[in-house]
DNA sequence: TATTGTTATACTCTATAACTATA
DNA sequence: TATAGTTATAGAGTATAACAATA
C-alpha cells in the first residue's frame, strides 16, 4: 500500500515538517521560512537583496515581498550602499535579533519531533543526504 | 555558508527531485505526479475517487481536477459503482496500462540519478528515513 | 439528512514583464 | 545600456463553499 516514490514521499516530508513547525512557531512573530531568512541575514552580513535571493535560492521579486513582511513588522533594515545607491544592504534590527534568538529553542524542538521517527543513528546521514540531494544549498 | 535547516532542505531537495523528473518525463505523456496516480489506481484496483484521494493525501476536489486530465487523455476511466452510483471507480484503461509501463524506467532513471549523490550504502536508509517522517503515505 | 462528485471561487506561492532609479 | 529593486499581473497548486445526484 505504501506509495514508495521518492518524488511523493519528499512532497509530503516536507507537508509535513511545515504542518509540525506551523503549529509551534504560533506566536512567535515570524514563521520558520522567515526565521530562515532571518538567519541568513544574520550569517552573511552585508548582503544585498540580490545576493540574499541567490544565496536563499528565491527571485528576486519573491525576495522584495518577503523583506517588506519583515521590515514592516521591524525585524530587518534596508539601506542603499553609499557606493552603489541602487543595492539595499539588508540587516537584522535589534528586534530581528530577538526574534532570531528565541527561535532557536522552537526549531530545536520542531526538528527534534520531526526526526524522532528516525532510527538515532541515522539522523545525522539523513540530513546529509538531504544536504547532498537538494543541491548547492 | 550552508543552510542547515531541515524544512528548507526537504523543500530544495523536492524542488531538485520535481526539476529532474519534469526533464526526464518529458514526452513520456504524463508527469511524474500523474504516473503516481495511474501508479496507485493500478495497484490498489476498484478504488473510488473519495478512497483514491484519501489514498493519496489529496482533497477530493483536486482528485476529481487531476483524474479530469487523465479522463480527457484516455488514459483512467470513471464507472458509477452499480451498488451506489454516488462513487465513481476508477480504473486504468489499455494506455494507462501502457503508459505506467513505459514509466517504469524513466521513473528508475530518475531516482538513480537524483541518489547518484547519497553514499550508496545509506540509500536505502535515506529512503526508509522520508517513508518515516511523511507520515502514514 | 448524509455522502460522492463537480464546479466556481479564492488563497498561497512563485515567477515574468514592465517600470523607476541608479550606474 | 545594464543592473537593483519594486509593482502589477499571471500561472500553478490547493482548498472551501455551493450545488446536483444518489443513498
Amino acid at each position: 500500500m505504501a506509495v514508495d516514490r521518492i518524488g511523493f514521499l519528499l512532497k509530503h516530508a516536507y507537508l509535513a515538517y511545515e504542518a509540525l513547525a506551523a503549529s509551534k512557531y504560533e506566536g512567535l512573530g515570524a514563521t520558520a521560512r522567515e526565521c530562515g531568512i532571518l538567519s541568513q541575514i544574520h550569517a552573511l552580513d552585508g548582503l544585498s537583496q540580490l545576493e540574499l535571493a541567490a544565496e536563499l535560492g528565491v527571485d528576486r521579486t519573491t525576495m522584495a515581498q518577503l523583506l517588506d513582511g519583515l521590515e514592516r513588522r521591524g525585524l530587518i533594515s534596508r539601506t542603499p550602499l553609499p557606493t552603489d545607491r541602487r543595492r539595499n544592504v539588508v540587516a537584522l534590527t535589534p528586534a530581528g535579533r530577538d526574534l532570531l534568538g528565541r527561535e532557536a529553542a522552537v526549531r530545536a524542538e520542531v526538528e527534534k519531533e520531526f526526526l524522532s521517527v528516525v532510527e538515532p543513528h541515522e539522523r545525522d546521514a539523513f540530513r546529509a543526504a538531504l544536504r547532498a540531494v537538494s543541491g548547492r544549498f
